[in-house]
DNA sequence: TGAATACGTTATGTATACAATAGCGCAGGA
DNA sequence: TCCTGCGCTATTGTATACATAACGTATTCA
């Protein structure tokens, strides 16, 4: 009886918006294609009415694209989208970073950021690192960056860098395989580490302006990250723009 | 029969959206209180189906809350929410100008803004203010920093801070006669105008952080402007939080 | 008298039927 | 052979009907 309630315990809108995420993101439904409300009734299971809810949320997230004629395509980004819209996300993250300096945080809720850290410094002593070991690296970044985001206490703030993050930390993808057979993907994860570091250490010492100006600096990394994955991109030709976004913001 | 057109023109998804926000700025709907889908049909004139949809549009906006049991709010905004927004649109504002600057602007790129800047120069002449001019004020106001937005040539960035903006600057409210009247408007009108006027100038020169920094100080000023304002709130008791935030960006 | 439960009403979530429009194809004429 | 116009089809936009869940009220029992 549980089991058959798992399906109704989430609304169909929900349902459907999910369902959707992952076929733009996984590929399924590529850059420029239109989507047919039709055919996403059909891979969804959800009736028009919630299927549409979730395209406009999907629009307003920044992943479709209204079609003038009506309906909806998937939004297509450049090189020059994608690497902004990191440099973007690092300048709301200087900001939260700033506000968690400011304000004050107490020892208590650095704690879980430290944990982070430690955890991610476990995974970085592999040498070379594998492939899992960096998708568990993927992971607990986005949960280093979540955290910090909410140690700002500001929810317009935190807000706004959520749906900043929308593409970067959206998907599951092949591209991190791709990343990780980089040789120069190690570096950049320990200079990115030595950020977390940074960033840490200058909010507990109520330094504002450094640790917005090292979250600056790890977007700046993430840009220099996607050039270069960008120039070994025999793997991802074939992958969705959105795909680059999420490993390059790592 | 053009004239039974115009209702046609618009779809009843947008108008309903129109609509509501009006009533939400407005003030008809107050912060707190919970939208009725059944009322929202009879005052918006579209049916259920096109008001759903601009429910969730609006919640993507901000202006509304999704209510756990079911159905929406008007959000509630803090003081501290405002200043937050107003400062974290101006981070944004700073990142589009110095992109603007670093990536370059022709001189023909540049004659709207300067246009603007001469126009509200004149508006400034007048002392004190008059309130016809103040409005005149703050739709000049909202066009330089449209322009400016625009000159970064980063769509992303530019959604993100239309998004940022759309509490600060879509609102027709009461609150500009309420802030004209104060002693110390005039004197913030023109410190503000001196800042356009410098960000320009940076941008012309290429001079990146100059340009940024003096978008930061532009939203601080703001941020002040809102606080002088919440001292005089006499007159803003009865409006909603939004339309504060509206006019404290100006 | 107060609290709890049951029932009814109301509003939201979902599905589907209907309408209108845009795009495409075919056919006919120049 | 190409261009134009008409018509059809497919898809989106809108409306409404149905189902379900939540909230309020009233009644009953402790």
């Amino acid at each position: 009886m549980a089991e058959r309630e798992v399906d109704r315990s989430v609304s169909q809108t929900v349902k459907a918006q999910l369902a959707l995420r992952d076929q733009i993101l996984s590929g399924a439904l590529r850059p420029g294609e239109r989507i047919s409300e039709l055919q996403a009734v059909e891979t969804t299971g959800a009736s028009r009415t919630p299927v549409r809810m979730a395209l406009v949320r999907l629009e307003e997230e920044g992943l479709l694209e209204a079609i003038p004629s009506g309906g909806f395509m998937v939004k297509a980004f450049s090189e020059r989208d994608i690497s902004d819209s990191i440099e973007l996300r690092g300048t709301l993250e200087g900001l939260a970073a700033r506000f968690a300096a400011e304000r004050g945080v107490s020892a208590r809720e650095l704690e879980p950021l430290k944990e982070c850290l430690a955890a991610i410094d476990e995974l970085l002593r592999q040498v070379p690192i594998s492939i899992e070991a960096f998708s568990s690296y993927v992971t607990l970044n986005a949960r280093f960056h979540a955290l910090l985001t909410e140690l700002s206490r500001s929810p317009p703030l935190i807000r706004q860098i959520d749906r900043a993050s929308a593409l970067p930390f959206a998907s599951p993808s092949g591209f991190v395989m791709a990343q990780s057979a980089l040789p120069e993907a190690q570096q950049i994860l320990i200079i990115g580490q030595e950020h977390h570091r940074v960033v840490i250490d200058a909010i507990e010492n109520r330094e504002g302006a450094r640790a917005e100006a090292i979250m600056r600096e790890h977007a700046r990394l993430a840009v220099r990250n996607l050039r270069l994955a960008l120039r070994n991109r025999t793997h991802l030709d074939l992958l969705p723009a959105l795909a680059l976004i999420k490993t390059a913001t790592d």
